[in-house]
Order: structure tokens, then sequence, then C-alpha cells
DNA sequence: TATTGTTATACTCTATAACTATA
DNA sequence: TATAGTTATAGAGTATAACAATA
């Protein structure tokens, strides 16, 4: 047996971290529902918080999300009262999007929630062994050096 | 600014690793396409021809799926005459399943195409490097300790 | 009554093209 | 004519519950 695959899938670094990564993900995913986000969701908010005002197509292209998606994203974030759209006054087309305070409350449950669901993944790894990973993973050559979400 | 999420949404090894990991499933799957296989498919071919012979529901819980999506998976890859299911005469319930010597061609194909897009992915890590990281992955804390994909 | 595999269904996430308004 | 944002639609992938055949 073992002759044509080069072993077992899980000996395979590529189907390994889309399938840690997907693991990853529906746990983070859970541990956001205590809010009600999803991790665009909360990825904005922390762009938001941390950009501080940007119109949309900068927003977009930021997460590096397809604008037609960001619209959804900010209509859920803005009907919840966590982010604000406004019309610059500059060029009526553009919108500019901000946090409000209450996204930045919002952003800080979330932030202690995704915490928590860090130190239970990553349990087994020393602070050392995650910054290690962290850049590992930053060294993996993405198509266009964008981070995608 | 940056108060309330503690930076950038990158910052974030659990975010970091998710997106990493969905980038690299799009990688693989498009890698893979050449084939028509999609990763799962792929999987099963190599833990058939890794393992040997085995029931639909061992193959299942090997590759962490459920048993109802791995019928779909085997329905693709008998029709390609990539794999084979015959009734277990000891147990008329169970179907043995087991890679043809088609499957086993198509596997090398797959694993030849996988080898350049994970050579592409991982081009800037040194051999070194990638073990590293396929160490630190395995040392992810998941709910039931299987790999799922 | 329990187990193996199957069918049918629905849901989440995402990708894409066509549309409106402003410039 | 080009740009910013929006709407509508379709698709992939997956999860789940009910079902049939055999033990």
């Amino acid at each position: 047996m073992a002759t044509a695959s080069g072993g077992a899938p899980m000996n395979r670094l590529g189907f390994l971290l889309a399938v840690r990564g997907a693991i990853t993900d529906a746990r983070v995913r859970s541990a956001l529902g205590v809010t009600g986000l999803s991790p665009r969701h909360a990825m904005t908010l922390m762009y938001l918080d941390d950009a501080g005002p940007v119109s949309q197509q900068k927003l977009a292209e930021l997460l590096a999300v397809d604008p037609s998606q960001l619209v959804a994203i900010l209509n859920d974030l803005e009907r919840d009262e966590l982010a604000r759209r406004r019309r610059d006054p500059a060029d009526r087309r553009r919108h500019i999007v901000e946090i409000t305070s209450a996204g930045a409350t919002t952003l800080q449950i979330t932030s202690t929630a995704l915490t928590r669901c860090e130190d239970e993944l990553f349990a087994d790894l020393t602070q050392n062994e995650r910054e290690l990973l962290s850049g590992l993973l930053n060294r993996i050559r993405t198509a266009d050096g964008q981070y995608n979400c």
C-alpha cells in the first residue's frame, strides 16, 4: 500500500493547513456567535476601530471582499447600530463608514470571546510558539498578498 | 483609535489561521481541479491507497465526514472507476471500499499537482520551516482530535 | 432492536452580473 | 463615460433528519 499518494492525507501540508484552518474558522465563528457577529462582521469592526472612518471602497479593499458583499455586512452592523454610514459631502457617491460607541463595546466583548477561543485552540503552544506560527503563516504566498476573509 | 479590538484583525492568530487556511484550501482545490477531484475525493483515494480496503463506516471515520456525505463522494469515484464498492459477504450491510488501478494512477497525478501547489504556497519557507509549521498545526487542539475535511 | 448505508432537504457562505446614483 | 455603492441571483459545500436493508 501507500504507493501512489505518498502516505495519508495529513502528511500533506496543504491539506493539513486547509483542514486546521477550517476547524479554527468553525471555532472562531462559534465563539463570536455570542454577539451574533460573523468573522467578517468582527473584522470589519476591527478595521473601523483600528483605522478610523473610511470609504466603503477602501474598507472592501482592506477586508479583501467584494464591495457588494460589504454592503450586506454594513447593513447588519448599521441595523444593530454598531457602525454608521454617512455620505461624503465632497463626493456624494461615497459613503464614509465609522464605528459607533456601541460598536466599540461589542468589539470588546467579541475580543474577549476571541481570546478565550484562541487560548483553547492553542493551549498546547507556548507564547513563543504562537508567535512562531503566526510568523510562518504570514510568510505563505497568497495570490495577491491580500488577507481575504 | 485601536482601543477596543487590540489592533487589526490579522494580529489575531485565530483569524490569521482561518484566513490562510481558506486561501490554501482554494489553491489546493484549484490545483486538484485538473483531475476533477475535490480535496475530499483526493483524501478518500489517499486513505484507500494508504490503508487498503475498508468499510464505508471506517472510511467515514478516517475522513471525519458524516457517512451520508461519503456516499456522494464514493458515487463520484465509482462512476469514474477510481474506486469500487463491494458487499462484505460476512455482513451484507457492509460495503468494502477499495481503490482501483485507475484510481491509483489518478492519485499519482493528483499528488504531483498537489506538490507543485504546495511548492508555490510555501516557496518562502525552508524544508525545516515547513516541518515546523506542520508540527505546530498538529498541536492545535481540535474538539475531537479528528482531522475533519 | 441496532447497524450500515442511502436519500432528500435545507442552510450558510460566497461569487458574479446587472442596476442606480452621482461625478 | 467612469465610479461608488446596491440589488438580485446562483452556486458550491456542508449538515441533518428520515428512510431502507440487513443483522
